[in-house]
DNA sequence: ATTAATAATATGTATGCACATAATTGACTG
DNA sequence: CAGTCAATTATGTGCATACATATTATTAAT
């Protein structure tokens, strides 16, 4: 019987976690309230706060102002995903990071691109492709549209140098944006690229970024053929 | 100019984003001690802790006992994902769920199951095949191996009734488990059942989950062609 | 009986204080 | 000069208290 410190509000934590996933405590099910708790543990009803939110931040518990606490009845599992840098990704791999700048140049993008990014149609943006390596094997494939209009020095920047990726991070702001998850099959020039047969599938990475409302990026991550995203619940 | 409660620690949980997103304070630096910022910002050094939690949580700050807070140097952008059972995904997108189920029964599964599982090769397993629909068009394919002996009335189970996704959110304990995402591409059985060509690219989600140290089951989620899964970042 | 005002209650938050803990700095020692 | 140990310091946490706020329950008024 490990005895767990009930005065922290890690044990408390800890303590009331074991009640609901021992199910001693059902999905649905209304549980004491702070004060009772606190006395019933021996412990401030603040220590009870800490431990209880931290519960419901993750998903555990359902909490509303006067009508009390439940056990969360549909337990969906929280997914927390760090998502590095490329180069760091490549690095927490043990692997040595390198790059290859395939095309950095001033055109205008695709129609769907300025759509989705609420942009003039014919708006010329800076279109970076980039290919970036795990121990010299093709890892990913980056192909990024920016908008000059909203970062300045984007034009002189030298992307075989540093990657957009990391240019962005020191040089822009911090953003907020959407990102999406989907497989593509792989068309000749991605198969070239990333070194798989044409049509293998691949994991992809769309993602757009803002600044406020000011649209910064837009980018498609292909990883080459076998990639998996790894997490816990 | 928006004036901010800046007693509340919302407040200053607001006030120091500005400060992070605005780069007055660049990432790397250094940010003020927690008695420092109280002062300044009028209110108790709890207050700017709870705020600097926050941020910390969020990514954007590192701290650490005794060496301070720093703005964080590479933002991993931090992504949330709420994985909610399947009738609910479908439901989510106005579609109206219903399932399919294809087999339910006792067998040995491929060493690839019990290895990862770390069960004994020739364990017997339930085995739960089925059709995810949305709509009436096939939505996921869900592929199941269920581990008898750790999940007691399981072999009673009528998942034709009831889908296995929620059997074991009523009948299983809270579980931990690793979760991985991939792409993966249709063979003729998946094209038939999802209702695209053979080698199509597929979104796919593997995940086992545990009770401690017993496992309790493994599971492939083929998505059917097209399928995204969307965040905010 | 319906509606509006009011009380009761559980969670949310702010504060001052004290002490715990981790990590760095710097002094001291061999 | 290297290594050890102690002082320092920023964050981490616990607690008592008070008040805020959202929501439900109750009561009064129509």
């Amino acid at each position: 019987m490990t005895s767990i410190d009930t005065k922290s509000w890690r044990g408390v934590h800890a303590e009331l976690l074991r009640r609901i996933t021992e199910r001693e405590w059902l999905p649905g099910d209304a549980v004491p309230n702070e004060t009772d708790l606190a006395t019933e543990l021996g412990c401030a009803r603040t220590t009870v706060n800490r431990a209880m939110r931290a519960l419901a931040d993750a998903g555990f518990l359902d909490r509303r102002r006067r009508a009390g606490t439940r056990v969360a009845s549909h337990p969906t599992s929280r997914i927390v995903l760090d998502i590095p840098i490329i180069r760091l990704e490549v690095e927490q791999r043990n692997a040595e990071w390198r790059q290859s700048l395939i095309a950095q140049k001033l055109c205008t993008p695709p129609p769907i691109v300025t759509s989705r990014l609420g942009l003039p149609t014919h708006t010329k943006m800076l279109h970076v492709q980039n290919l970036h390596f795990a121990d010299n094997h093709p890892f990913l494939f980056e192909d990024r549209w920016l908008n000059v209009a909203a970062l300045p020095g984007v034009e002189e920047a030298d992307f075989a140098a540093e990657s957009p990726n990391e240019w962005l991070i020191q040089n822009a702001p911090y953003t907020t944006g959407d990102i999406s998850f989907s497989a593509i099959n792989a068309d000749a020039a991605l198969a070239e690229l990333l070194g798989g047969d044409v049509g293998a599938a691949l994991f992809a990475v769309d993602r757009i970024t803002w600044n406020g409302d000011v649209p910064i990026t837009s980018v498609r991550l292909s990883y080459a053929p076998g990639y998996r995203m790894n997490s816990k619940i």
